[in-house]
Parts: structure tokens; C-alpha cells; sequence
DNA sequence: AAGTGGTCTAGACCACTGT
DNA sequence: CAGTGGTCTAGACCACTTC
């Protein structure tokens, strides 16, 4: 079930995305809104928040809301996307090799980074990523396997997200993410192409569930010249 | 003239920040808390929408909202935050050191990131931030003179956010940016202590007005070691 | 069944922009 | 001044969780 605003929402971003409303245009006006889409102003506006939200309008008081000039074809590791979600993006281009499948008792690092008690296990999955055929970047996740049991090859394979929301039906809900420069380690070396650098950009992130459980773990370690973050912000 | 769902969020990241609700703690109701403030619900939905946003809460739905985990003391680059904001919670560590103010004719790079017209002239500031007095990133902001008119060496040794602001009554909306890994130039070489790294983490950002006019191009350049980007992600 | 958050309505008043 | 978006109200119904 999907909500009015969320309806409108996405109606508004197809019009966008397809050339009906351009950058600089303006949107019709709230009022103008509720009354084509029969509904009330607030929900108009919940629409529009998400928009706004989402960098695709500017709003401004007393004139109206503005299109935004969008970048579509953008990388955009920012947000919450998987792999698989991002390689859709970018064509063929994209593959997956799975180095790694196991179910184990975790190293005290990997016990702190997900909170863990005693004796629970967790799936170590290692996956290397090629665009354009070459080796670039290293997938490193760690899953609580009391929250995720039954990560399978086929799983580790395809998406590990797509399993968890449609096969678990859990949420994913939000993520802590710290992205910093180190220096590229043996495995880094043996499993990647570095052509020669030495240094990787590593992305840790701490992955919940709908009901704040920790669930997940992942460095993603990125040779530095195919890495690429982009970011859109508002200031509060 | 703050907003009572403003006044509302403000107080909450108060009780979270210094305590008095804990990490895992439930919120009262929102008909409580709309007893509570006396306010409606739908204004206490606005206050818990933004906490949620911000990362302080989690809703579940049918049973509540919980303050999660935040780590105050990260260092985060994220959103739209000046170095002076950003230095404020360093403490004592930070300094900037002016190298160059100048109004100039720019050059076709900066004219293509400023979408300029012909014959504009832009601001050149550039500058040099030492923390724990290492010179570890390099500053190199660029700004439409036509926008932003009337920048002083004064001003560009203090902020220049707190200049447009303040001074000049602007405000500052949004920002794209980018992170990548670059080779560094002479220039980084030259006025950082790069004590043997031979890249450079370049943050680009293209800054924003509310009337979603671009006023500013930056290029934010930092040494790998001291590089740091915290971001909370919610999936949608 | 009771309590929670999620959505939606119909209306009001305000602050800001343009003419 | 009219038109825009920003805030707020009082109430309704729904979906979900817990007992």
C-alpha cells in the first residue's frame, strides 16, 4: 500500500526524469496541486517535501517551486543503495566474483563492530567487484547470522539486500557510513587490480533493521582513481 | 521567529544530547508529547520527523519511537558545514592561514562551474587549515562577485558562510558534492606538509542560494591521513 | 481491545513575494 | 493587493504491535 503523497511523489520525479518539467521550471502552485490531484494542500506538501528532500525542486516562499537542474547519470554511493541496485545504473558494465562464503565464529573486531554477544556466528561474505573488467573493488561483509540466517552462494552471488527485503522480509532502515583513505593491505593487493597504488578508499558502514538491530558490517574497499562519492545536501 | 515543531526538536536533542534520554530509551507517545507541549500531533510529527532525519530517533510504527546510538563527537563533514562550524568542535587544534584574496577574471574552468556570463568577475580565496599545526588542507573557494559582493581579508581569515549570512542577510540552501582521490598537484605540494603522500582527497562542492542561484565553487583538498567523511544514510 | 505511529482532511492564520 | 509557501489545529480512519 502506497501512500497519496508517495504517489504524487513519484508521479513528480517521472516528470522530471522524462523531460515534462525541466530545470527552472516552475512547479504548479500548492493549491493548484490539491486541486488536480484531488487531495488536501498537506498532502501536496508531503509530496513536495520529499522532493525537496531528494534534491529534485527548490522551494521558496511567496514565489513557488522550482526544478531543480538534476545530474542523472551520476554515481551515487550516497544513500543507502546496493551494488546490484547501482550496477543497474550503469549498464553492462558491471560484475560480481564471490572470493568468499562462510559461516564463522567472528574475530573480536568483527565481535565489537557488531555488537555481538558470546558464541554468535556471522556470515563473512567477500566479494571483488569489476567495472570494465578490472578488479576495483573489494566487498567485505560481516552478517549477524542470528538476525540473517541462510545466506546462500546463489545469494552472496546476486544481492545480498534484495534477499534480505524480499526473501526475509525485513526493512532496512538506516546506515552509518565513514569513508577514509588507507593503505592497501596484501589481501587488498592479491584480490584487486591496484595498478600500482598503494593506497585504497575504504567505506565502513554499520547497517540497521527497522527495529534498530545491528545486522551488518562492510568495508568496501575501493581503488582510489574508480572511486567517486556524490553527495547532495541541504544546509539546516 | 522559530517554529514550535522547531522550538519542540530542539529541546529533544537537548534531553538526548546531554542525557536525560539514553541511547535505546522510548519517547513518550506523540499524543503524550502533544499533551506534554500542548500542541496538536501533526506538530509533534514535524519535531519527530526531523529528530528522525537527523538521525536521533527511530519510529517503529504501533509501538514507538526509541533514541538511537548517536556519536557526538564524530567529525562530520557531512551535510553543509563551514570549517569554522566544524572547527568550533575541535577545540583548540584548528587554524586557518590565508594565502591568496583576490577579484579576478576566471578562468574558463571556473567560469564553466560558475555557469558565468561573460566579463563577471569572481573571488579567488584560498586558504590553508592546520589542525594540530600540520598543514593539512588546502581551501580553494571560488565566488560570483555579482552574488556575493565586498569580500575582505577580514572576512576570509573568519568564515565566509558567517559573512554571507550574517552580513550580507543570504541564505545559503544547498550544495553537490564530490569526493575523489586525485594525484597532487604542485600547488598541494607546496603549501601542505604532505610528509610523503602523493594523493589528495578533493572534495568539490557547487554551493547554493535559497533562490537556488550558484554563488559558489570550492574545492576542498585534504591530505589521505587526515581525511574523514561521516554520513548517516536512511534507505528509502 | 488498547495503544502506538501513518495518513489524510478542511480549514485557519501567518510571512513573504510580486504587482 | 492577490498569490505564494509555512505553520498549526481538531478531528478522523487506518496499520501495526502488544497484551
Amino acid at each position: 500500500m502506497t501512500s497519496k503523497y508517495e504517489k504524487i511523489y513519484n508521479e513528480i520525479v517521472l516528470l522530471i526524469q522524462n523531460g515534462t518539467l525541466r530545470a527552472n521550471a516552475k512547479l504548479p502552485s500548492e493549491n493548484d496541486l490539491s486541486e488536480q490531484y484531488q487531495v488536501t494542500r498537506e498532502t501536496i506538501r508531503k509530496a513536495l517535501k520529499l522532493l525537496s528532500e531528494h534534491g529534485y525542486i527548490q522551494k521558496i516562499q511567496g514565489k513557488g517551486s522550482i526544478v531543480l537542474d538534476v545530474n542523472k547519470y551520476e554515481f551515487p554511493i550516497s544513500g543507502l543503495v546496493s551494488f546490484k541496485e547501482l550496477a543497474a545504473k550503469m549498464g553492462q558494465r558491471t560484475r560480481t566474483e564471490l572470493v568468499k562464503l562462510g559461516l564463522q565464529v567472528p574475530s573480536d573486531f568483527i565481535k565489537k563492530q557488531l555488537k555481538l554477544e558470546q558464541s554468535e556466528k556471522v556470515w563473512e561474505v567477500i566479494r571483488v567487484r569489476k567495472i570494465d573488467d578490472e578488479k576495483v573493488i573489494l566487498d567485505k561483509d560481516y552478517l549477524n547470522e542470528n538476525l540473517i540466517p541462510g545466506v546462500t552462494v546463489k545469494v552472496a552471488q546476486n544481492s545480498i539486500y534484495e534477499f534480505i527485503e524480499l526473501e526475509l522480509g525485513l526493512v532496512i532502515s538506516f546506515a552509518k557510513k565513514e569513508i577514509t583513505v588507507e593503505e592497501a593491505t596484501m589481501e587488498d593487493r592479491n584480490l584487486l587490480d591496484l595498478e600500482g597504488y598503494s593506497s585504497i578508499v575504504v567505506v565502513k558502514s554499520h547497517v540497521y533493521l527497522e527495529d534498530t538491530s545491528l545486522f551488518q558490517y562492510t568495508e568496501s574497499r575501493h581503488r582510489p582513481d574508480k572511486f567517486r562519492f556524490v553527495d547532495f545536501a541541504r544546509r539546516h
